[in-house]
DNA sequence: GTCTTGCCTAGATGTATGTCAAATTAGAAG
DNA sequence: CTTCTAATTTGACATACATCTAGGCAAGAC
């Protein structure tokens, strides 16, 4: 689960460049990679959802209930729910209901791949000094 | 000025929990410091600005200047002009007049920082299995 | 059954953001 | 000085977003 993949990166390196063997193994983003990346970044993006995710991805058991987390913020419930709902939707976190509470947990892929994209392992952002 | 320091994670982790020696090690974020992140994240929340960032780190020399990436978008210089200073301001870009040509290149350490929050190697998010 | 609690949805509202056209600054060339 | 090009700033606009209040649904207690 905690591999890093990064898919849409290979995916834009088609090597349509021309030919010989420099260094150059970078290739900048495609539109649609980027169009595909940018609501990732946009779910975190926000200082709520960023300490809603490390409250999850710290609290026991790798999983944390909807009341865990509300009380961290001065905020209603509705806007927590709200900001768990984008986290979901753009596959940062799943959630299940299991009695009377809601658990939600962290999906290590999605952060790995977009840590990954611009930390200094991915070529589109290496430093190429 | 390319040095990776992240103090604000490390600030995050202040060892106030029990004692023992648990791999416990996941302190979650304040609120100070998702304030504080949160930007950086939004910065790069835009497929426009995810593909700036990356032209400029795959252009030749680590740096481009303005002719070299408008012409890779359908949006006017204004609005290039606009992302461009919406990275620069949160410091994940520099930039450079030399004659009539502005260059930009990218700052790694802000980047490298980003991604090491939200990579396995930061407790914050770390899978706690 | 009714009541309470936990969580989500729907609608409204103010603010932030992405984009463009027009005007402006900065440098180079004539 | 004038003119041309490169890049930014300004002002306007439409859309997107964060937040709230009010209401709805599910599960358990009585």
């Amino acid at each position: 689960m905690s591999k890093q993949e990064l898919p849409i990166i290979d995916a834009g390196v088609d090597a349509s460049g021309p030919a010989c063997c420099a260094p150059l193994v970078c290739e900048p983003l495609s539109e649609s990679e980027a169009v595909e990346l940018a609501p990732l970044f946009k779910a975190i993006a926000d200082p709520v959802r960023l300490r809603l995710l490390s409250l999850i991805a710290c609290h026991e058991g790798g999983e944390a209930c909807v009341c865990d987390l509300t009380g961290a913020f001065d905020l209603t419930a509705p806007t927590i729910s709200h900001h768990l709902k984008v986290l979901r939707q753009a596959g940062l976190i799943d959630s299940e209901r299991r009695g009377t509470w809601v658990y939600y947990w962290i999906n290590p892929g999605v952060l790995a791949r977009m840590s990954s994209l611009i930390g200094p392992v991915s070529p589109a952002f290496a430093e190429t000094v």
